[in-house]
DNA sequence: TAACTCAACATTTTT
DNA sequence: TGTTGAGTTA
């Protein structure tokens, strides 16, 4: 996430590189495909032997066991590369799963690299989320929904179980919505819906009401026409599941299907790709015939962009497929050449396209389990499809001996593993070991590291090559801290993100609402925000109201500012929101997206808000809706935004600067850097005390995965820490070394010699620390000080949308938000008032809370005129009244 | 309704 | 320790 505001991303995805096309026809483009009839194409010189493997092996499931640094994205992008030049599919037939957005861009753009053109026929390519949405927008009324469904975040999703729980009469201090939205979460993850959840779990809330509660909280989401994250995959599982014709047209869709990261599958997500790939025959892979029928018309704009002709495949292929892939190749669509034009698709038919499964991924890293991961799915694979293919991509193009050696030691502790142990081909004497050093503290630790930074920028490194990798984010503040006092610029990666700040979701909400009147949530984040005199007592009846007659709040909004229900002065104020919002859904038509967000806030008195805000962080929260306006530019329209929002939660990193990279050792999978600081190796910390609570040995040993991801993050440099004495929670606890740091080897590594003695520290004060007694961590596992005993460091706190650079200490305001302003939708449910009146007649004697007695004059389909005893003639919803 | 006090709590995080 | 959220007070 980024840093100073000036390089605040741009969101979407970019688009990929368009290079010149080659005429079809032309002169160049003959002598290419001569070329390319001659030789392998370019694409695959370079490959080792295994990567060569798995991106010609085709036909059937493969498993690719990559570990890190072994060229897996490479592997992937290629295999792609290989299928849409050789013809096999359309860009549109291929279904490529990852888990963010940043690999799925990614790959896009390597694709786009690798083939020569821009990939815009590869629609199925994005996260699970992401290609979830797809499938639902195109199929939302089977799941009862409509298609311009909201998505809501956890924030969003919070509040609302929030409201059900005190709809409930329930305590919501006994009972944290928090904590139920985790559970559901959890549930989710294992594609449980509210009757499958095992009875336990629900009894284990609310009074046993568990159960009740989630069924309460989909049927909410239904009735907002909503989705949370995990209904993203549940959704389009039920659909598939409750119509197979669907699913049908899915299976002759998709002819190959990648999936990146599958060792962090869950369950539900590993459900979901079943049923994409498993076909309803019930053969085995090997057995089905793959004859590619010719694919569905109009699904991706493909360009001419080679004129390799995709019908004659490049003989290597040959040797590697059997008759049936080959005769399967004769009447291969050529999607690079054909100008393809759209049209509706046409029945793949009786002939059933194969789908071929190759799943990536490496059980050594699999660090999610917490987020419900199954490490199994990958660790099942040739079980689930019989016949597999599994290759292992062992040789590590990113490491030293030194680096390999530590980081394959240490894991080989684990049990329940596939294998795989990393090797390079290039050794070199001057390689560094790994080294381990001791210091007295963590003050000391981050002075240290500081220290040999700098020493690492005066042999000309460039910071940007350097990580400092935590386990847990509090350890973050003293590098910081030590950074902004030495002037060495660095950036924090992960964090808080640029659209969960508040003002950001508050004018989020207002977009929301003007596209989606249904959004209840941004209708009661909004109403009163600026200001507006609607406090509780007006939302509360207007959500009663809304509740009783089933309609969105702006909506009953709409119905009640027609009566006298509410106070005169709470009445003009709803009208005006009511006529804003109906306004703007006008102009929403016509007036160009950027301009209508700017209307918006301007009219509503939000921006005036801010600005007559005199708190410091004013400013800033101001320069952040500028630059929200300022990113929608790159969407088409309002909708196309909101969307990638949802979605895209996180935002592009300032690369630019020369900076340390400081990081959790989960956010870091995937990166690189040639010098990697692994600080806080102690018991209770790293492994983290919870982590051995609640996950006992899995537990251990996913802890220990992470040690695996951090050090093979690192490519020359890898320089591991512990301190004696740790400060958690302003206390200070004496540590114990870490157990791992025993379970590294120790002719990879080097033992620091009190290489730091800074001002009376250091000085040799954590002892022997340990390292080199006999048996120095026997005892090491219970720390006791550990449990419950971690420093909590906010994600509000750290500011990490502006760079606090040492130099030129920019410190931009973005939101340091002091205390969020404190949200009251959270109340507003309470009490159902309403019991449901039946139809009134003229001259009824009926009561209402406010007005008291009185008879029933006129009637208006739902509102009612009566002359009421004491408060005279007033217009009232007939919700609100009751026969007496 | 803003400003205050007090108590609870404190891995990892994508979408 | 330091933050958050809730409840109390002016």
């Amino acid at each position: 996430m980024s840093k100073g505001f000036d390089d605040i991303p741009f969101f979407d995805e970019e688009p990929a590189p368009r290079k010149p096309a080659p005429a079809a026809n032309g002169i160049a483009a003959r002598a290419m495909a001569a070329r390319d009839n001659a030789k392998r194409p370019d694409y695959l010189s370079g490959l080792n032997p295994e990567q060569t493997e798995a991106v010609e092996t085709l036909e059937g499931p493969v498993l690719v066991l990559a570990g890190a640094g072994t060229g897996k994205t490479r592997v992937l992008t290629t295999r792609i590369a290989h299928i849409l030049s050789t013809g096999r599919a359309f860009p549109s037939q291929i279904l490529a799963v990852t888990f963010t957005n940043k690999a799925a861009r990614e790959m896009k753009e390597r694709i786009g690299v690798l083939v020569g053109h821009a990939v815009e026929g590869m629609p199925w390519l994005g996260t699970f989320h992401s290609i979830g949405v797809k499938l639902l927008r195109r199929h939302a009324e089977l799941v009862g929904l409509r298609s311009d469904f909201t998505i809501l975040d956890t924030d969003d999703v919070v509040r609302l179980i929030k409201q059900l729980i005190q709809a409930e009469g329930l305590d919501d201090k006994r009972w944290p919505a928090k904590q139920f939205a985790g559970m559901i979460d959890t549930w989710k993850n294992k594609g449980l819906d509210p009757s499958q959840i095992p009875e336990g779990d629900a009894r284990a809330f609310a009074n046993g009401k568990g159960r009740e509660l989630y069924a309460a909280y989909q049927n909410r989401l239904l009735t907002l026409n909503a989705c949370d994250f995990g209904d993203l995959l549940l959704h389009p599982i039920r659909m598939f599941r409750a119509n197979p014709d669907v699913l049908r047209e899915y299976h002759d869709k998709f002819r190959y299907i990648l999936v990146d990261e599958y060792q962090d599958t869950n369950t539900a997500q590993y459900m979901w790709l079943r049923l994409l790939a498993q076909r309803p025959q019930g053969k085995s892979w090997s057995q089905r015939n793959p004859s590619p029928t010719p694919p569905h018309k109009g699904e991706g704009q493909v360009r001419a962009a080679d004129s390799r002709s995709p019908s004659q495949s490049s003989e290597e292929q040959a040797s590697n497929l059997d008759d049936r892939n080959a005769a399967a190749r004769q009447d291969s669509p050529s999607p690079l050449w054909g100008g393809v034009g759209e049209g509706k698709s046409q029945g793949a038919g009786d002939r059933k396209p194969t789908v071929n499964i190759c799943c990536v991924g490496d059980d050594d890293q699999s660090i999610y389990g917490w987020r419900g991961a199954e490490v199994d799915n990958i660790l099942r694979f040739e079980k689930d499809f019989p016949g597999a293919k599994v290759i292992k991509l062992e040789r590590n193009y990113r490491s030293t001996e030194h680096i390999l050696g530590a980081a394959a030691h240490l894991i080989a502790h684990n049990e329940g593993r596939l294998g795989k142990t990393l090797f390079t081909e290039r050794t070199n004497p001057d390689d560094e070991k790994v080294h381990v050093h001791a210091a007295w503290d963590s003050e000391e630790e981050a002075r240290a590291i500081g220290e040999e930074i700098e020493q690492l920028q005066r042999q000309k490194h460039n910071l940007n090559d350097i990580a400092i990798l935590v386990r847990a984010s509090f350890q973050m503040r003293e590098f910081e801290d030590r950074f902004v006092t030495l002037g060495l610029n660095y950036r924090v990666i992960g964090g808080p993100r640029f659209y969960e700040r508040l003002e950001i979701r508050d004018a989020m909400a207002y977009f929301r609402l003007v596209c989606q009147p249904a959004d209840d949530l941004a209708f009661e984040r909004i109403v009163n925000t600026p200001k507006r005199g609607l406090g509780d007592t007006t939302v509360r009846t207007l959500h009663d109201y809304a509740r009783a007659r089933d309609i969105p709040m702006l909506a009953a909004a709409t119905e009640i500012i027609e009566t006298d229900e509410l106070k005169p002065k709470a009445r003009k104020a709803l009208f005006d929101v009511v006529t804003d919002f109906r306004r703007w859904q006008t102009l929403l038509e016509t007036t160009p997206h950027t301009e209508l967000a700017e209307q918006i806030l301007d009219e509503s008195g939000y921006t005036a808000m801010w600005q007559a805000d005199k708190s410091a962080e004013a400013p800033g929260r101001l320069e952040n809706l500028k630059e929200l306006i300022r990113s929608m530019e790159a969407f088409e329209s309002m909708r196309g935004f909101l969307e990638h929002v949802a979605l895209v939660m996180d935002a592009e990193q300032n690369e630019d600067m020369d900076a340390v990279s400081i990081m959790t050792l989960h956010s870091a999978k995937g990166l690189e850097f040639d010098t990697v600081f692994l600080p806080g190796w102690e018991e209770g910390l790293f492994p983290h005390q919870r982590a051995l609570d609640e996950g006992g040995r899995a537990g251990l040993e996913e802890e220990r995965r992470l040690a695996y991801v951090g050090i093979t993050r690192a490519k020359r440099r890898c320089h591991i820490w512990f301190v004696s004495n740790r400060r958690i929670h302003g206390l200070w606890q004496s540590t114990m070394p870490s157990r791992f740091l025993d379970e590294l080897p120790i002719d990879h590594v080097e033992v620091a010699e009190q290489d730091v003695s800074y001002g009376g520290y250091g000085r040799g004060g954590y002892g022997q620390s340990g390292f080199d007694k006999a048996d120095p961590f026997e005892n090491s596992y219970q720390t006791p000080g550990w449990k419950r005993a971690q420093q909590h460091r906010s994600e509000a706190t750290r500011d990490n949308w502006g760079t606090r650079s040492g130099h030129a200490v920019e410190r931009i305001g973005y939101g340091e938000s002091g205390p969020r302003t404190r949200m009251i939708e959270g109340e507003l449910v309470a009490k159902s008032t309403t019991s449901e009146p039946s139809r009134f007649n003229i001259g009824d004697r009926v009561f209402h809370l406010k007005f008291g007695n009185g008879n029933i004059a006129a009637i208006e389909g739902n509102k009612l005129t009566i002359n009421f005893d004491r408060a005279g003639q007033k217009r009232v919803l007939e919700g609100f009244v009751e026969r007496v």
